[in-house]
DNA sequence: CGGCCCGTTGAGGCAAGTCAATCCACGTGG
DNA sequence: CCACGTGGATTGACTTGCCTCAACGGGCCG
């Protein structure tokens, strides 16, 4: 059952010309209300999946990039409380698939695929469970930076520059804990020359192997986000 | 993409004949390295799976119960650290299938079920986040026994009376708190009467609706853990 | 009957949350 | 080109919920 990665283009070239385009503004939201969507698959900029809890606090579940492919089925759907929506972190744009249309052109073999990236979202969610469970606060922002810089630049690159398309109480939402605690964090982190924030929302990881050690995951999320590294292999 | 749940069964009656049966005693850990299992679906009485950090810490991700089954690919193996390993809370047997069984006796029609129960188990990622990463501690044990009264009776019933066949310590690590801050919560409950802790492994819930008032969640459980409820219907 | 393990209780400390004040970048209009 | 306004980010002082650690209790087994 490994990674039908292989496959991700085909499937989007074949889901491209069937559904739904929708492009969104910067903070814009995307209500499931919409249109009973199913499948989402983002095709540019970046996505926040967030709930919203009665007690008025707020948990990201995950960031969405290029490529990612959500489900419905696993988001807390169909549920009222607590509320789940994506968010638009910059301007983006997604093609949607409802049921009717997903039954369509999901043929046979993309299954598989879809069972991958949703495996993929899984171990992903079990790392993020880890860092909100267990790891000190300093810890979760290390982990955050790294993932983050592999994710959009892989670990192969020599100058870790990237975007944080996000503001920093979504990053404090994804962390579960307060935006002043991660100010606090990332301004010691740049004291201690370990990154630099060009701005507001780049930054660059300047000691990378100092970051690991902030971390007891580093070597899980090298594995799971590291773009260079060929996806689920060994 | 709506939930298999009906040819479970059948699938189960597929998987058994060609795969391998394993039996442990309570405690026993199932390791990885094992055999190279891709598959494992539980027969009869409890697991769970955990994470160790290298720092010391535990965190349980699921509890599993007869019926659930976990692909290896959604865990966070293939990783040294932090180690994943499936443990059994009671004496209990499950199939296991390695990766060229699974490709043989999964048929076609099956790789949606497959993936109905990754989205399941992702939906339950989903809410156990928003336990540990936003709930206090009293709401977080609330959670925790509503979804397992749920579970094992459903809403239906009017006594909910039921096991919980883990120790202190997997409950909390579950929760991502201490078993001390654990205890003395149930013991709070206790007090209010909520709650009868019959013996060291058997709580019988005498007011349901109180104990709902004290998660925000309790809608989403009641939809994700109540067995009494058709499965993802709606 | 006695040891052991698991669970429960108590006292004290600390990491992180809260709330308010300030700062800064950036866009706007004079 | 510079003053001004705005919203996000940063900082500081204070508070607190939960963890820590150690002691106690009570079933359960040999």
């Amino acid at each position: 059952m490994p990674g039908g990665a292989a496959n991700l283009n085909s499937f989007l070239s074949q889901v491209e010309p069937r559904g739904d385009h929708v492009g969104l503004r910067a903070h814009q939201r995307f209500r499931q209300g919409n249109a009973g969507y199913d499948l989402i698959a983002v095709i540019d900029g970046a996505l926040a999946i967030e709930a919203t809890l009665p007690n008025g606090r707020r948990q990201i579940l995950e960031f969405l990039l290029p490529g990612d492919i959500v489900t419905m089925a696993s988001l807390l759907f169909p549920s009222p409380l607590p509320a789940v929506s994506i968010r638009a972190m910059t301007e983006a744009s997604a093609v949607c698939l409802n049921h009717r249309a997903a039954a369509q052109c999901i043929r046979e073999d993309y299954w598989e695929m879809l069972l991958a990236q949703t495996q993929v979202q899984l171990a992903r969610a079990n790392a993020h469970r880890l860092m909100i469970g267990h790891l000190d606060s300093t810890s979760r922002v290390a982990s955050f930076l790294l993932s983050f810089a592999l994710r959009t630049c892989g670990a192969s690159q020599s100058n870790l520059h990237f975007a944080l398309p996000m503001s920093r109480d979504d990053i404090a939402d994804y962390l579960a804990m307060n935006s002043d605690t991660l100010s606090r964090i990332m301004m010691r982190f740049e004291a201690m020359t370990l990154i630099r924030r060009l701005n507001r929302h780049e930054v660059s990881v300047d000691d990378i192997n100092a970051l690991k050690r902030f971390t007891p995951i580093a070597p899980l999320l090298s594995m799971m986000f590291d773009r260079t590294r060929p996806p689920l292999a060994n």
